[in-house]
DNA sequence: GATATATTCCCCCTCAGCGGGTGATTTGTA
DNA sequence: TACAAATCACCCGCTGAGGGGGAATATATC
């Protein structure tokens, strides 16, 4: 067996149990190596460089440094190291903090061992494993509102605010008359019941109308 | 039996060898029963509302209104039926847009004929399939520019110009003053060599800074 | 201890932009 | 035909944005 052509594999996970429990799985699976094992971050901090792992399994409730804050340093300190996080936790805001971090992929720790293993595999081959619900709401989050009370053209302006851009050149940009844009808004102003640009903006987003 | 607990599935694709074997693997799948086939939006449009799909499979290529544009139509015919894009096309554009108008899933049509149709169960399960390398696109966009020229207040301070928020009001939530905002965002300017909240927001997201 | 860098604050200046009120016209579409 | 959408017009007050200086604190980093 040619240990070269090895996934390498690190698991930082606090819980003895289960972190045995994937070191074992991952182990003895032809083709993946467990090259290091670890209950927090700092412990990883130490060793992890040196073990050069290609995939880490990380835990997002760890003690000490968490999961997420590990996660940038981590992408430091090993820049081409895929990360899948691991986790009990299904929250939005934890979610889009790891995939905004860049994370590979969010599996959450009711999935069944063998499409753990696959999904190291698939990360490793260019793909973005995710657990059924995350992969639900991360497409949800791209999701507009289907129901707005502004028009089309109202919309259109709307986006062009949200990007900063001035009345004027908004005007100039959709070859339409500053007159008309101050309408528009005016209009837009009235039906979102705001009364400046930063508000339109945050109830429009809220509402998933841009 | 009971045709009543099977999941009604839909097909919109052009080319019939593809069509008929999905409505072939699908029909003869135990839990599954193929309620109508259509060769373009156009068709499917006169009688998929009394066919009633609990999934559609939607072809991107469509001739006629392309699969994109008819997504929301269909969206609005039928808003509580789940649609899943099938596709050759791994565009960015196309995936954001459909996803955008509300797509449950998005696959490539090299998928496995036995994983569109557990893609199928997982859309009804509430999940979200995605090909591999679409999920990687999907995650990769939220991914941050990890080597930015801001620090970390300008970037705070970027990220509030980017809702709009005038300058005092940032000022205000941020509990420092005017004058501050003032030097942070002329160091921005400076660094991302703008002279506009437009053209920065635009420079630092284009360099995914924010 | 010296050197950067980040963060904070201060003063000056000009000009364009913003928010709001009250209209009208044309162009589709139901 | 009646309605909504999109276009343009002229009024007003004022504050906000952009840019020119400079300078005092930290807090690292060497």
């Amino acid at each position: 067996m040619k240990r070269d052509l090895d996934i390498h594999v690190a698991i930082i996970e606090d819980d003895e149990t289960i972190r045995e429990g994937y070191a074992f799985l991952i182990g003895n699976t032809n083709g993946y190596k467990v090259v290091g094992t670890y209950p927090s971050y700092e412990d990883a901090a130490k060793r992890i460089v040196k073990d050069n792992p290609d995939v880490i399994l990380l835990d997002v409730e760890l003690p000490g440094i968490s999961g997420i804050d590990a996660l940038p340093k981590l992408k430091k300190i090993l820049p081409d190291t895929h990360i899948l996080i691991l986790t009990v936790y299904e929250q939005e805001m934890l979610i889009f903090r790891a995939l905004g971090c860049g994370a590979a992929g969010y599996l959450t720790k009711n999935t069944p061992a063998e499409k753990i293993v696959a999904a190291i595999h698939e990360v490793m081959e260019g793909g973005g494993p995710m657990s059924a619900h995350i992969a639900r709401m991360v497409i949800s989050s791209f999701k507009r509102n289907e129901s707005t009370p502004l028009t089309r053209r109202e919309t259109e302006i709307l986006e062009q605010i949200a990007t900063g851009k001035s009345r004027k050149r908004i005007a100039e940009e959709l070859f339409i008359d500053l007159e008309t844009v101050k309408s528009h808004i005016k209009n837009i102003y009235h039906k979102l019941n705001v009364h400046s640009k930063a508000d339109a903006i945050k109830a429009a987003k809220d509402n998933k109308f841009i």
